[in-house]
RNA sequence: GUGGCCAUAGUGUAACGGUUAACACAGCAGGUUGUGGUCCUGCUAAUACGGGUUCGAUUCCCGUUGGCCACCCCA
């Protein structure tokens, strides 16, 4: 801290702003010393850096801010986190599925190839840039085609099939932040390859239901066949047949899309544009009769589950690689603007579009942070598992000591243990104690040490009981079984 | 990518074109010996960054960065 901020000189030299004067001088010396630390760090973490590079990073002024978008989480959030992952977790590994890791820079033709280029999130929402070596290289902004290109690469169609993946991990896009949209976000999703059995999409559209379920929010599928490659281009003439008269009164959007990805003119919600599309002929009306077979079969497995569900026609998602079925999950009493929980679907072409050989597959993804934003706006709380069950107090240095073995004993005998040692006044212990909400605290002072005793409070009630030490931690244990 | 609102201690708020930027909560230290979930006292801590207007800017203007909201799109 510079000292010179509480000089009496600040205040001799009367008019205004000298404080501020010399404030600001301290402030720029901090920031100079700073600067000037972190140089010399580089230089040495990174000697092989180009020093061109190095100088041209900008100089941080005040303090270091968060990228756009991107969120700290931080210690009172950490109980959605883990609320949220283990549900994720449990469920996907009871359905049989196995976690998979994939990194998070791929090349960035994976995601042009599978996501295809007409795609908003492949036009403008990637984080891409060059890598060192030359290559295009992105941030993933979707967790499947990572999944897929393992798929391939590990030769898991030799594995007995249907083979079934799950992973939770961070995704990228660059868009504009609001509410439940982050440059940085996080999905659980699952993948199934193998398979083209329709109880599978049911099974996959349960699971996102079931995810909701368990952390006790209601929700609802949207579901639709986008067709298959057989049925899916006849469908297409038609919507361009019927659009095309009425171009004019489209928005800009859509008459960019009608050339170009005219599926996607469904799902516009501009009124004008929303207004024709109910007279648009109807995607499952032109479905060729085995994947019309196919979307019977996964809504009747969804009413066997009891999965609540609405068939939309007017459903399209923002990849091209689906085929079929596709979903989508709002919330129970959400409408066609809330954004949604989640949502996935078949894409019986990807895998061979990605090299492989011809697999059918489908999956989900579903967003965290917008599980988090649901469990919080239904003030659902999660249970805080960092609670302690015993607080180790201590006064005086040889009690301190023997205080800190006595946590790792108690540590060792599974109770959840918090302790300050830095702490020399037993009020600013107990105190410490209370906000964490610790049970009992245990309190070792000169007097016990010598006695070989140790005092037991309970914090709720304020009594205090005077046990042998060595009887302490099975004491303890009883006590917090108990209760 | 488009549009609107916004930026003061860790948090939530206050104030003013001018001398000392206020309050609450949180944090830290105390209220004579070793006791929290009351109270009292003291302390720490802020005008996002850069430029402009002005004798003087935290206040007005511009830019940057970031936040919120809507659209687009998505999870």
């Amino acid at each position: 801290m510079a000292p010179s901020k509480k000089s009496p000189k600040v205040k001799a030299k009367g008019k205004s702003g000298t404080k501020t004067a010399v404030k600001k001088v301290a402030k720029k010396q901090k920031v100079a010393a700073v600067t000037a630390g972190r140089s010399t760090v580089n230089k040495k973490a990174a000697p092989a850096a180009p020093t061109a590079a190095v100088a041209s990073v900008p100089r941080i002024k005040g303090m270091p801010q968060s990228l756009r978008g991107m969120k700290d989480t931080l210690p009172l959030e950490q109980k959605f986190w883990r609320r949220v992952k283990s549900v994720a977790e449990a469920l996907a590994q009871a359905y049989g599925f196995e976690c998979i890791d994939t990194p998070i820079l791929e090349m960035t033709s994976l995601f042009v190839r599978s996501a295809g280029t007409q795609t908003d999130v492949i036009e403008k929402e990637m984080f891409s840039f060059i890598d060192r070596g030359g290559d295009n290289v992105t941030l993933r902004p979707e967790g499947t085609a990572p999944v897929v290109r393992a798929y391939v690469n590990h030769g898991m169609v030799n594995l007995p099939q249907p083979v079934k993946l799950y992973y939770i991990g961070p995704m990228f896009r660059y868009e504009r932040p609001q509410q439940g949209r982050y440059r940085q976000h996080h999905q659980f999703g699952v993948e199934v390859f193998g398979d083209d059995n329709p109880i599978l999409d049911a099974e996959v559209a349960l699971l996102a239901y079931l995810f909701y379920k368990e952390l006790g929010i209601s929700s609802i599928v949207r579901i639709n066949s986008l067709g298959c490659n057989e049925c899916r281009p006849t469908y297409r003439e038609e919507l361009i047949n019927y659009f095309r008269p009425k171009r004019s009164q489209l928005c800009d959007d859509c008459k960019r899309r009608l050339s170009k990805n005219p599926l996607r003119l469904l799902d516009c919600k501009e009124e004008g544009c929303a207004a024709l599309k109910d007279e648009a002929p109807q995607l499952v009306d032109s479905l060729d009769d085995s994947c019309k077979e196919h979307l019977m079969r996964v809504l009747e497995y969804l009413d066997d589950l009891q999965v609540p569900y609405v068939l939309d026609p007017h459903l399209v998602r923002g990849f091209d690689y689906y085929t079929r079925t596709v979903f989508e999950l709002i919330p129970e009493d959400g409408d066609n603007k809330t954004a949604s929980l989640g949502g996935g679907g078949r894409y019986d072409n990807l895998v061979e579009q990605l090299g492989g050989r011809p697999t059918p597959a489908c999956g989900f993804g579903i967003g965290l942070e917008r599980a988090i934003l649901q469990m919080k706006a239904q003030e659902i709380d999660p249970p805080d598992d960092s609670i302690p069950d015993v607080f180790v107090a201590q006064l005086g240095d040889s009690a301190r000591r023997k205080a800190f073995a006595l946590f790792e004993e108690l540590r060792d005998a599974g109770l959840r243990i918090a302790g300050n040692f830095t702490k020399n006044s037993l009020k600013a212990q107990l105190e410490i104690a209370n906000r964490l909400g610790a049970k009992y605290t245990v309190i070792l002072g000169q007097q016990e040490v010598i006695d070989e005793t140790i005092l037991i409070r309970d914090m709720e009630s304020g009594m205090q009981e005077i046990v042998d030490y060595k009887k302490a931690v099975s004491d303890l244990k009883k006590k917090i079984v108990k209760s």
